[in-house]
DNA sequence: AACGATTGTGGGAACGTTCCCAGAAAACCA
DNA sequence: TGGTTTTCTGGGAACGTTCCCACAATCGTT
């Protein structure tokens, strides 16, 4: 009866399926809310496969614009050409897609400043809600998102008063010190990290807790501040290898400066394992290829996703646990190896 | 005179600005549109004024409604943990940023079928345009886009039918194996990437043009196909290893598959540089930082980014070039070295 | 001074949805 | 059966912009 073919140019809209199915368009709005659960009734079911015939797809930004919300959950990271907040963000999207959302992301290019324009790029583009993973203590930029009644959650790394889902840093350090010290370590060194980032603080304190478990000397010399990047783990490695009592092995804050480690190491003569057992942390794919494999802590980053999505969208309703907590494994490699010498 | 302070939960709207300043919302419209040249005049900068004192922020999902267009490119990667497409993605985000519009993203987590999927969700979202950088030959995809009306343009690789923002992947090729060349070698291999894609493609008959240019010797057995994963890298190395007349150098089609090769090498007892010789390609940040840092060859991401980008929005209008081409340099470092042996 | 050409203005109709509301239909219960 | 509740329907008003149109104001030019 009717013309089937349009304009190619001219969209199907809620009212093309709703002339062609003989409803209304209220109608043909409900049964396609996929909010709601869906129907089953037969008119239901013939309205739901015309819209498919007709090739209907809804107007995001009408529906946005009336629904008020768009279901976009804007995320905030340092870079992602960063391996870890590229699989964090990798994660995130999934999850988000599963629950029938979308995310889209700002890089701050590790400017800790640009965290504020990221978030307001990503509000002025609709998103509904956020999640940082550019998170430092003391951080008055989630203050300001809270003031403004901007949802938002916290990822991977924690303020102490924000809403966050996090890995388990204290535990993963703990692992990977213990395993350390398992095999026969009692000199290990520890390249910390940058102390304005949370993992970094909890990695240290597993640290600090495994070795005074093992009633082992914890000796400041052997705790190099960092930041996160390839060369501060050159950096610091070469802080602690030209001290008079080094240490046998290294725990190092994360794969980066892990690698940044080996990288020195090779340079000062030294192999890994034989002379210097190291450690990473995240066990992002390229540390399992190296010349030689890294032990390393795997993160549950999809754990993590999950829970972040799931914290922001109950965010409102119940506040019954702030942070959630993944848990971490440690995956032993060859830069690791026993230590029977002094 | 009126309350400045609403209720924070209602928006600031173009009607609120248009009472504010005494004018008709038809005004503040034109006076905020970024489209066309921003008048001087002193209303227009009194409005403009008015607009940011009440902190009024444009909704997006109402412009583009009446737009028609949201100002979104959907941009298609097989993965962002691959460090090189992150790196293509944040210049492609930064570029899109400058340029007003927004970018988000879809992974296809290395599935060619997905590539149709991911170009929906994007296309549902209200992407005017995609950019994908998972094109292969053949592909029926771009066909379907086209057929749909879709704007779109290839990146970093091309399908010979579509329009395209690549690197030149001949003059890098070229390059590395020339300078391979220069340094001595004779027998060099080439770990030659996948079929499907230009990029590989390209980097190839580089390789072959300055083999043959310097009049070598080109042995079938001395190039081996792969995929771009590290693992593809060690196996292809295992293959040119076990070859009687081995190469004294090998080319990488990229700094995953040289990764690889790295670390098989080490496996085999053989040493970077002084053994075997290796280049690598895209010169991802990692590489420099590696125990022996790898030579690569350098692709201006950037440039790439502002073509695919142009391209796009010029899509319609002009055919006047269809493929841009950047040039690559080649980075060198300590995993080539001069060969004077047989 | 009168005229057309240019520029600026505000009213109001879109854009495609959702959702409120009133009324119709169906279901339930005595 | 009659009455009450419950479910389902379609009309139509939003949501906040943009943009067409008609008209007013300004500007040159003779």
């Amino acid at each position: 009866m009717n013309d089937q073919a349009k304009d190619k140019t001219s969209r199907v809209t809620l009212h093309d399926v709703a002339s062609a199915a003989g409803v209304s368009k209220s109608t043909v709005s409900r049964m396609l809310d996929e909010r709601l659960p869906s129907s089953q009734s037969r008119k239901a079911v013939r309205v739901r496969q015309i819209a498919d015939e007709l090739g209907y797809v809804r107007d995001v930004s009408a529906a946005s614009l009336r629904r008020g919300k768009t279901g976009m959950i804007g995320v905030i990271v340092p870079r992602l050409t960063d391996t870890v907040m590229a699989m964090l963000y990798e994660s995130l999207s999934r999850a988000a897609v599963r629950a029938g959302l979308f995310t889209i992301v700002a890089a701050t290019e590790d400017d800790p400043d640009a965290v504020r324009h990221s978030a307001d790029i990503l509000l002025r583009r609709g998103a509904d809600g956020l999640i940082l993973a550019t998170a430092r203590t003391n951080d008055v930029v989630t203050r300001e998102l809270a003031a403004k009644g901007v949802p938002y959650v916290l990822t991977l790394r924690t303020d102490e008063h924000s809403l966050a889902s996090v890995g388990d840093d204290k535990l993963g350090g703990y692992l990977a010190t213990r395993y350390l010290i398992d095999l026969g370590h009692r000199r290990i060194g520890l390249i910390s990290g940058p102390d304005y980032a949370s993992s970094a603080i909890g990695r240290r304190q597993g640290y600090l807790q495994a070795m005074q478990e093992a009633g082992l000397e914890i000796n400041d010399k052997w705790i190099v501040g960092s930041s996160f990047s390839i060369d501060a783990g050159v950096q610091a490695t070469d802080t602690l290898m030209s001290l008079k009592n080094r240490p046998t092995a290294v725990f190092a804050v994360n794969d980066n400066t892990a690698i940044g480690a080996m990288s020195k190491l090779t340079e000062l003569g030294l192999r890994v394992p034989d002379d210097i057992s190291l450690a990473g942390y995240n066990d992002v794919p390229v540390v399992s290829h190296l010349p030689v494999p890294l032990t390393s802590v795997r993160v549950p980053f999809d754990q993590i996703a999950n829970g972040a999505l799931d914290l922001l969208s109950t965010r409102m309703t119940d506040v019954e646990v702030p942070v959630r907590l993944a848990t971490p494994t440690l995956i032993p490699r060859r830069s690791t190896k026993r230590w029977s010498g002094d």
